[in-house]
DNA sequence: TTGTACGCGTTATCAA
DNA sequence: TTGATAACGCGTACAA
């Protein structure tokens, strides 16, 4: 690793001549020495020491993309689609934009933020942030925030939110399938809380325009934890019968119970229809295709990333930037409407 | 943001003495200063500046996780489920041992180490390598390697690799479909290098071992960029009939080639048997499930980052780990014997 | 156009 | 047991 004060000692000159010559303060340097000076940076493959410049400058060009999982949930959030196509995109928007990732997955919000100042991120990227989270971190952290899918009424004051339109896509998807007649239909979920509650509300608001009453037992619960998923799926899979459909919050679970269905002999659509929510390759890939909520995935870390590297160049961005979905109608809905 | 300097002003004392509490240097400091400078420190919530402290002791605390993509399949990469566990086995163990890790994807060799140069990355993981490029790092880098799924014989002198018994598994696997009366087995892959060369060498093996002749037409080549995929797709489906079974590289190929099939109303296992080789979520999740080879993939994530973290600590590792397989049969390959 | 000198926050050496 | 002080590599204000 050679320095800077090697290579002006090398070359004869001052470490100030050098420095400029790296930062292209074309003005301040006459084309010969440039000249020189560049040749033999090139010559001896000189990379800058980050540390250093980073102490000089207070600054780190890190983002840093913070993965909240619930701890019982660590397994599942690394093994979902949709955080893997996620980190693809910031990955990729940050890279190009001479910025560094640092991926830091945790349950505590303490630990976070004290990974996010030691590092002296310039910016932070949450994911899985719930209520009063996102705002315990705004307290602390004074850079620029923002957030993928967070409720937080309180926290928006605080940091810019790249959220969906959950709550239009469930109702579109409930809507759905009501108008292919299906009336006693189930929500598959592990929790209420943030997109799964608007997109739980979606459902409920779809029913209520349409006349159903929602029943609390109508609310499938679905427990994650790989010693306690096998119970909960065959606890689901018993209650199926009283349903002609069942509306899940991800493809992932979608795709879970199917497979779990099917091993009991269930068939799908022909059975019960199943609904997901994201459109990722498992649905993809299923056979029968799954019928699904769309979103774009790629693109929300692709904005998330975007939007952090406006305000790191001083640019306001909105509140609140709410991502479209749409229905994708492939083959695990069944028309009752006939029989 | 406060330091060091600063608490010792505001405590009357040296900085020293502040830094040797911080690090715990309990014999060199009188406990009764200790237990200011402690509460003091938690007082303000003191954070370490990490640039201040990599400048000072050349070090950085950093292990870089590097995937090298290639160009076509940088999608492809991140949504595989086996890199998304991979990260997340590598993510874990190195947070645990108090690192901190910088991902970074590219396709360029040269980018990477410049990448982990500037950052003065104490230690770096390398997946996806092919041939010379480990090589060629390990020039450069005169730090901890280790890498993942390499095989290069020169590449193994300068650093230990994390690998598969790939070709085992693969010959297990054909030599398990031969028992089930397979003979016509096709092979199917996107490349014939590293790992998929491996696999595809277990594969011509058993063959051998068991008199059946490897025809170069039966290797099939899957074109896995978005716009190639459905025609690729399109002539190994038209060429299916010529087997009775399909060994895939990978599960998700198998998924893949499976819904393909499905599709054209083509029937597995009735019409044609698939395995896979990887023996992640896509797999366990398809219906008819799938018959494939088990890897460990986060054992291998958290092996070549406690390999890593050993070198670290100065010990030797050996040049090579190879972890186990073992076959699960699912419901995707037929008994064709009797017929 | 080029050079000197200092500060960034921390650790480490050595003296008190 | 404590305290000055010099590194670490870089950027930059200011002087030459």
């Amino acid at each position: 690793m050679i320095t800077i004060k090697e290579i002006a000692k090398q070359l004869n000159m001052s470490t100030t001549t050098v420095s400029n010559v790296i930062h292209g303060k074309a003005g301040e340097v006459s084309p010969d020495t440039r000249k020189k000076v560049e040749e033999f940076l090139k010559k001896v493959d000189y990379v800058p020491n980050i540390s250093a410049r980073n102490l000089a400058q207070n600054q780190s060009k890190i983002i840093g993309l913070a993965l909240k999982a619930r701890a019982d949930k660590y397994e599942n959030l690394i093994m979902d689609p949709f955080v893997s196509v996620l980190i693809g995109g910031v990955e990729e928007t940050i890279r190009n934009a001479g910025y560094f990732m640092m991926l830091y997955i945790s349950s505590d919000i303490g630990e976070i933020m004290r990974h996010v100042s030691t590092w002296n991120v310039d910016g932070l990227i949450l994911f899985g942030m719930l209520d009063d989270d996102g705002i315990r971190v705004s307290e602390k952290y004074k850079k620029p925030i923002v957030c993928i899918d967070t409720y937080s009424i309180e926290g928006l004051k605080h940091f810019t939110n790249i959220g969906l339109d959950d709550e239009q896509g469930a109702y579109d998807m409930t809507s759905y399938l009501i108008s292919q007649g299906h009336k006693k239909i189930a929500f598959l979920s592990d929790n209420t809380k943030g997109v799964d509650l608007a997109r739980l509300n979606g459902y409920k608001k779809a029913l209520k325009d349409n006349r159903i009453k929602f029943k609390s037992s109508d609310f499938l619960q679905i427990r994650p934890r790989t010693e306690d998923l096998d119970e909960s799926l065959e606890e689901i899979c018993n209650r199926a019968r009283e349903f002609t459909a069942i509306m899940c919050v991800s493809d992932l679970y979608a795709v879970t119970i199917m497979a779990a269905l099917e091993d009991r002999g269930v068939n799908v659509p022909e059975d019960i229809s199943i609904v997901g929510f994201d459109d990722n390759m498992l649905g993809q890939l299923h056979r029968p295709a799954l019928t699904t909520v769309h979103q774009d995935v790629k693109t929300k870390g692709v904005t998330a990333a975007d939007t952090l590297l406006k305000q790191l160049s001083g640019k306001k961005t909105p509140n609140q930037i709410k991502l479209p979905t749409h229905l994708v109608i492939r083959d695990t809905v069944k028309d009752i409407k006939k029989s």
